[in-house]
DNA sequence: CATGAATGAGCTTTCATTCAT
DNA sequence: CATGAATGAAAGCTCATTCAT
């Protein structure tokens, strides 16, 4: 490793001042960004190890030098990618606007939701896998990454409070596995569909497929949920 | 397992001769069998890239060149590495004894033994994690690896039928869904379950923590599966 | 270099006897052929370097080992491959039947005889240029080798003569220098027809080119040959 | 000769810049032209495959990375080491002060100096059987190759011209035909040299033998140029 | 006679990173 | 701020050859 450990934020990486920015500061500010926005397409498609320095660069559009000048190292970009497309995420879904009068409805929007997100997003599938496969060590040394994960669950609670209050949802489910469920059938489809594909001998990508998935996805999350 | 050759093999990697086996044959078989062992537990650990072929051929207490005249290629090496896994599962789920008597009981044993199963190999879900990074470019050049599916899916048909004989399971539902509903839960779990701790901000590899899906598992099955 | 230095034959290689031959012998002949023969075509192709045991082995539907066996090295196998070569050039040429009572018709029919065997055993032409880069360390270890340069100059000796003779071509010309005339034209243009036609911007093999330099070259040495 | 790099260059690979040249620009234009130099030394020893990347590396005390930095690979590395000799070559013929006055003597000139080229230029004629070995494959990946052979025929052109308006030379020759008729006999000599020199039994690089040569192809061109 | 298995050095190329302006 | 140049380790793979029946 280098002689400066790798670290969430370093002296010797620069992260553009959140102050008032000039034209220099501008033009760097698209520099890194130009790289992180590469780091991921590049470390989605090839992993951590197939993903090279220069691979990044060149889909920057700009310098090896450059990623060591921002980020410190290979590693401390990708903690930096991971950081990004969790915030991504955690955008995605703040955005969401869920009406909790209609648990039921609410609750058929946040799946439609996670199974889209994962769908449109496929770099933040294989980004995930990629960092499982490294035990999460990147993401372990990342202080941002934790602030990004209870909104997620906090709103399928907030449905299921909803849900509970109208008696139309049973009490006894915690939060953290109705998340987990949703999770589980929404990635697990979007990440193993060339295995499954093979395996199943039908393409899953298929849109009727995958509509049904989601009508399946919404009718066993809503026999688990519903109130005996 | 190997001692009955039934491979597509091209005429450049060699495949020990069924014929007689004298002393030589067995060392041979050997030296495969290492480089194959070695070379699951690398893939698993490493992916495809991180996986070298040094560090295969040495786990494997042999020389690189060996993985190049039993395999011809690396990615020759990790197409017999799938088919393995896919092999060691199909051979684990056909001993599998499930009395369709009791189809409630009978199902409950399928979650559970998938469940275990991801739980014990993690080298399976990792190997199938890589794959699809690469975008299942290997295992379609496999012939063998689509045999294997026809018995996962076909154990729960058999369970599934056996319910809806027994008024016990809802008859408008699909195997393959349900299949991969225990799939998702399963895979998951134990694929995602380093960032998964760190974004729930707890060790989901606690016993009492797998105990409590699995059991959140089995509840969701059947009520998914359940007639009205 | 093996323990055992190459040489024209040695006790280890074998070269099956010239007596009468079983069906064992022919079998080993038949080997040996294939490997001959094969080498002769990817060394032309590939150069010494460039033409792998591996690649003669399989062209010659065998093994490596063979090669071994029957040549002793790679170098074994290249200079019986040289004097094959050689050999063959020395047949043609003895079969060549030129009549002396016409020296004019006679040396052209040796004009055409070189350029076409030029023309005709492109693999002769390179393995002597492959010969010649590595300065000729191979054919000075065969001792056949040189048996079969006399004739060639010989002939060309005899038209000469025979064109004195009848006065028809001049006196003060030594057969060395005409053979040597005949063949620079032929294997020049055989042996750099690629980069020749590049530098030209013309392809030098259509046969229109080829019959033109076949004339000129004809024209050339009559010139050069003829009396006053 | 290198001051005006007029090439084709792919991104990837480094052209020192042509603003004003620092210290560092200096000594990087150095490493390079180190590494061209000893790459005509070792192709032209060792042919293409036998002339490693380490060996050339070595050669130029460089390093083996260095090569791809500023030639991409070696087959690039290759293709700038065929341009280099044919621009060196080129080099010489335009410096060649050729009087057209007297037509026999400005031939002899051509001769000789064609003939001295490949004695002294031996890498240029190994160079060329190795590229001929390749079926042309690396210069016809050069544009500007090309551009070089124009002048070798044109002063031909242009002493056959002057010689046919002094009535000194016939008019039916071809000029490409003549310098093919010299290259023939100049090239193959050098080029074949060892071969030769085992298959004649004489060593055909001796001082009188090359004299004499000399002689021969300067009496066989006039006798080819003259008119009747 | 014949041949599968083994070997270690070598190949071209790419890697992440640092140097020196 | 930015970037060309340099570096050595390691990658996947092929090489000619020998071993052991």
């Amino acid at each position: 490793m280098s002689a400066t450990p790798t670290k969430t934020r370093t002296a010797s990486t620069r992260a553009p001042s959140a102050r008032r920015t000039g034209v220099r500061e501008q033009a760097a500010q698209t520099t890194r960004d130009n790289i992180l926005k590469a780091a991921i397409k590049v470390f989605a498609r090839y992993g951590y190890e197939g993903g090279s320095v220069e691979k990044i660069s060149k889909a920057a559009k700009s310098f090896d030098r450059m990623i060591y000048y921002y980020f410190g190292s290979k590693e401390g970009l990708f903690i930096e990618v991971l950081e990004e497309i969790y915030r991504r995420m955690n955008d995605a879904e703040t955005a969401l606007d869920i009406r909790l009068d209609t648990p039921v409805e609410a609750l058929k929007a946040v799946v439609r939701f996670v199974s889209q997100y994962y769908r449109k997003h496929p770099e933040f599938v294989t980004l995930l896998n990629t960092e499982n496969l490294h035990k999460g060590k990147h993401i372990s040394k990342s202080l941002r990454a934790r602030e990004y994960s209870s909104p997620a669950v906090s709103v399928i609670e907030q449905v299921l409070a909803a849900g509970v209050a109208s008696k139309e949802f049973r009490a006894d489910l915690r939060a953290r596995d109705l998340y987990l469920l949703i999770a589980s059938m929404g990635y697990f489809y979007q990440s193993n569909r060339y295995t499954l594909s093979a395996f199943l001998g039908e393409d899953i990508d298929q849109p009727e497929a995958v509509a049904h998935w989601d009508d399946f996805m919404i009718d066993t999350v809503l026999r688990t949920v519903r109130a005996a």
